[in-house]
DNA sequence: GTTGACCTTAGAGTTAACTCTAAGCTTATA
DNA sequence: TATAAGCTTAGAGTTAACTCTAAGGTCAAC
């Protein structure tokens, strides 16, 4: 059984974001002391640390909440429904590299353009590149 | 000049995002009618087009505005002013991507690893994934 | 028996970039 | 001249996921 501190060292995460989830109903101290001490068991333990990687994994509070609500009950759901959260995630991870993809490709285009030299800003042309909009190649 | 709907229409910003720049710094209107409607001359517009376009190239607005110091006093900053600017952003598009990156990986395995089908999701591996924290590969 | 470290709760603050609302003028049109 | 569309401001609300604070109770050790 161990205290939140405690359990806070095992999992890397602090005292505070562990009672932020329990508020927010993803974990829950099996126990509690006579004076309301948080007391955590190893079935807790576990929990938190799926948590944890779900996280790592970047899926929302909420899609954990959806992804444990599986794990308490595997028997009522199907895989489908754990692929179906998991593919929603991969889209809006892939809908966010592209994203910065094209911003790093344009960074990169605008720091070879540039002498990045002590010379006065006049004609630098990442300024002239930013006022022709990147000359349209690149518009939203 | 342009009354403030009309910079929106023009910009594909809405009239509330142009205050609320204008309230941060960014922008101006160099008139104000006599009832203190906003008007823009071309000069405003393009300047509201500059930041656009460094919103879109991944600029924070604390960006943008060090980069519109530079654009109204080119003679007094150089090109490595800018180049500093732009290199900062890169090096954060470059660690996000890369978080992303790894997120992708690992969501793309744990689709590959399940059937996705309707099976209960006892024995699912996305799940069994997540509960052994991904096998320690890709540990934060 | 008193420090000091740790625990509790409710609730406020943080961040970025909007987004919206309310209350009240202004302006163009019919 | 009356209506509707559009403008003004100050300020509140939104989102996600924390992060911190205040005020106070608890516990182990010296």
């Amino acid at each position: 059984m161990l205290k939140i501190s405690e359990l806070a060292e095992q999992t890397g995460l602090s005292a505070h974001t562990l009672r932020y989830y329990e508020k927010h109903g993803l974990i829950n101290a099996s126990n509690r002391s006579a004076a309301g001490y948080r007391f955590y068991t190893d079935l807790d333990v576990r929990r938190v640390q799926f948590v944890k990687t779900a996280r790592n994994t970047g899926f929302s509070l909420a899609d954990i909440g959806q992804l444990l609500s599986i794990r308490v009950d595997k028997q009522s759901h199907s895989c489908q429904d754990v692929t179906d959260i998991t593919q929603k995630k991969l889209l809006e991870v892939n809908a966010k590299l592209a994203e910065l993809q094209s911003m790093q490709q344009t960074l990169e285009l605008l720091l070879e353009s540039c002498c990045g030299g002590p010379e006065n800003a006049t004609h630098c042309s990442i300024m002239e590149a930013l006022d022709a909009g990147l000359s349209r190649e690149d518009e939203n």
